[in-house]
DNA sequence: TTTATATTGTTCGTATCCAAACAATCTCGA
DNA sequence: TCGAGATTGTTTGGATACGAACAATATAAA
């Protein structure tokens, strides 16, 4: 159960304590369920195949960007990985401190930083990522198998909306 | 665009960097969008309905569980809104320093704290949540209106598979 | 009555997370 | 050539986030 009560119970509840209001239920329920899905496959994934690595669900999201594009550009990464800057450069401080990493400023534009992963970083990803995609597997069994795409199609369109 | 590359790019820089190793792009997808929206989505009310009373989504989403609920205990407030305890004392602190909760110990059993919302905390909600659920339904408009408990039904598995 | 075990909420340490401010760099138009 | 404006990554401050450890309380069995 998701929370102490069923939904059926909240949803009880919510009519009766907000029935001077008018509500949209099925919105209410797709961004809440969203949250708490999200919340919950990141905690899963931090806590079995992530835990040993001693990675976060984000530090591994960075990595993995970085480990398909790279030499990767630190805007390009943050836009990737759906963070701030402000954030990708704690983070990569933190993946610099594992030794995973390699921040490089550019030759051709001041500006810009590109990442590139060290050697560990690579035997890392080539051992870590097919255990955490068998666990991205086991965590979307209950969707029907024809429906994953639909799915990932309805999130995809939900982003898109925000961020135009 | 939800990051620098299209989805297409992304998946073919993948499979061919990644050919030598079985993996399932279904589930890879969903995750990722999963993640990227719930992202996109927290970003957004945070950014737009909630700015203005100083809200953080979580700080929002614990106010909104304790309405329905109260006078609510704390362990069932921190399992509606999907955070660990730890994390939502910490909340709560925000939220009485912004004189929007009460926090008192139970007099049946020491080890329970129960929270109701102050008189600011009624009137805040009154007015935001309202404002907050019209941006819900703006934020799920890209999904068909028809798609919208399938959605959430899904969501709502990939948690129950997670937390039992 | 006593002791062992379980449950609760808080504290601590550490990581993520973002907006705002800032410094450095680049680009473009005058 | 120079200055204005834009872009980049970092720093700062404050909030969220969690696991582990801890203290207080409750429960159950001997």
């Amino acid at each position: 159960m998701t929370g102490s009560h069923t939904l059926g119970e909240t949803e009880a509840r919510v009519a009766n304590r907000l029935s001077h209001m008018a509500l949209d239920f099925e919105a209410m329920a797709v961004s809440s369920n969203l949250f708490r899905a999200a919340s919950a496959v990141r905690n899963h994934f931090e806590r079995n195949v992530l835990s040993e690595s001693g990675l976060s669900w984000t530090a591994f999201v960075v990595l993995w960007v970085t480990w398909i594009w790279e030499p990767a550009e630190t805007r390009d990464i943050a836009a990737e990985a759906g963070i701030s800057k402000a954030t990708l450069t704690g983070v990569l401080s933190t993946l610099e401190k594992l030794d995973l990493v390699v921040r490089t400023r550019s030759t051709e534009d001041g500006r810009l930083v590109l990442v590139t992963l060290t050697k560990k970083g690579h035997d890392l990803m080539e051992n870590l990522f097919p255990a955490f995609n068998r666990q991205e597997v086991e965590v979307v069994s209950p969707v029907a198998p024809g429906k994953r795409s639909e799915l990932a199609d309805m999130l995809r369109a939900i982003t898109e909306k925000i961020e135009g």
